[in-house]
DNA sequence: ACTAGTGATGTCAGTCTCTGTCATCAGAGT
DNA sequence: ACTCTGATGACAGAGACTGACATCACTAGT
């Protein structure tokens, strides 16, 4: 393993977060992030394919997580529910003791346009993963992604709101509410309203 | 307007289309897109702000049309339909006779992911703004952002099947088919499965 | 101990993206 | 002709990222 001072990556990612919050991410070079955390600039660029990365190295781990929930949710399950159950499991197991850190964080993804580039490909291809769980357990091919993109909807939506919302409210309570609002807004719909439809 | 040659702009979106798809977007500099269009570098930049925005011109129209339908919906209309409405508009007056085009477009996008990172942003800056035009016309919060996202959803599933497929089905048919899958996958967890839930 | 091997890091040179600044040039209005 | 304006060219430079090679600390084998 590593010969000099260990945890390079996790003092990169850490100098990152600080550097960016205090100064913005435009006005903080890769060289000053590698100077806090005692490395060179190359070194950055060993662990994270780009400056940006440096930010979403968590990500990985939440896809699996989730994949590994939609994967183990009892079967006859619908898509959507397996979905929403392995969110539920998330907030409660991964989200629920980093409210302070998520909002640090997310407040610097939301004052970049790039950051947020970045951060919807990590929810596109979290959406994908769910896709690929769901079809795994049995669901045909457009229901799986529709499926997956409509739990990630509820996703975004519900994170928003919890990591707005000051007294942190139980992501899980959030996340239940948003999915009966998604519900309620695709049926208003079931009935025929006068539009010229199909 | 230009006294120079004129249609810069276009000059250089064609030339970018065709140096991305003969060469790949990494092989292509800006310096070669600029040399073909017969202007100089920093002329590219003063039309894109970047190297990937020279592909996604379109979609502040699309944009535009598709907001457009939204506040001109039928009273009444639920936020789904509404945007289901100016899809299928979009798809008879905009896409209909751009298949090729489209085709030749996604091909490049599909194959960069800097590229798919450009095109989800740009959906999202679309589903912002449906979400808004939603609330105009007297939807409330989640519902709205969660009806544009579903909306969102059903559009880009229908597409990947309309740019898939040889014979060019009817786009509008694909997305009714969509909206109606999309309808099924959410109901279907409407009924209690034992999931846990709240 | 001596030596070779391994993995992480440093060093350096270079390409490309993107920006700021200033000069230039064609055409419109006077 | 004279000026004004808008688009463009020319240049310099910062910063992101890459490839190639050297180095150093520790490990394993002898």
């Amino acid at each position: 393993m590593g010969r000099w001072e260990p945890g390079a990556r996790g003092r990169l990612e850490t100098a990152a977060l600080e550097l960016f919050s205090e100064n913005g991410f435009d006005r903080t070079t890769v060289a000053d992030i590698a100077a806090r955390a005692g490395v060179t600039e190359r070194t950055f660029f060993r662990y994270f394919a780009d400056k940006r990365e440096v930010l979403f190295g968590a990500g990985q781990a939440l896809q699996e997580f989730l994949v590994g929930q939609v994967a183990e949710a009892p079967e006859g399950t619908s898509p959507l529910d397996a979905v929403a159950g392995a969110l539920q499991a998330a907030a409660a197991e991964i989200f629920a003791e980093r409210h302070a850190f998520a909002r640090q964080r997310q407040a610097v993804i939301d004052s970049n346009t790039e950051l947020r580039e970045r951060e919807l490909l990590k929810l596109a291809a979290l959406t994908a993963a769910l896709a690929v769980a769901l079809r795994d357990r049995g669901a045909s091919e457009p229901s799986a992604s529709l499926a997956a993109e409509s739990g990630i909807a509820v996703f975004k939506t519900a994170f928003v709101r919890w990591v707005t919302e000051d007294n942190a409210t139980a992501f899980g309570a959030i996340i239940a509410e948003t999915l009966a609002e998604l519900r309620a807004a695709v049926e208003l719909g079931r009935r025929p309203t006068g539009l010229s439809g199909d």
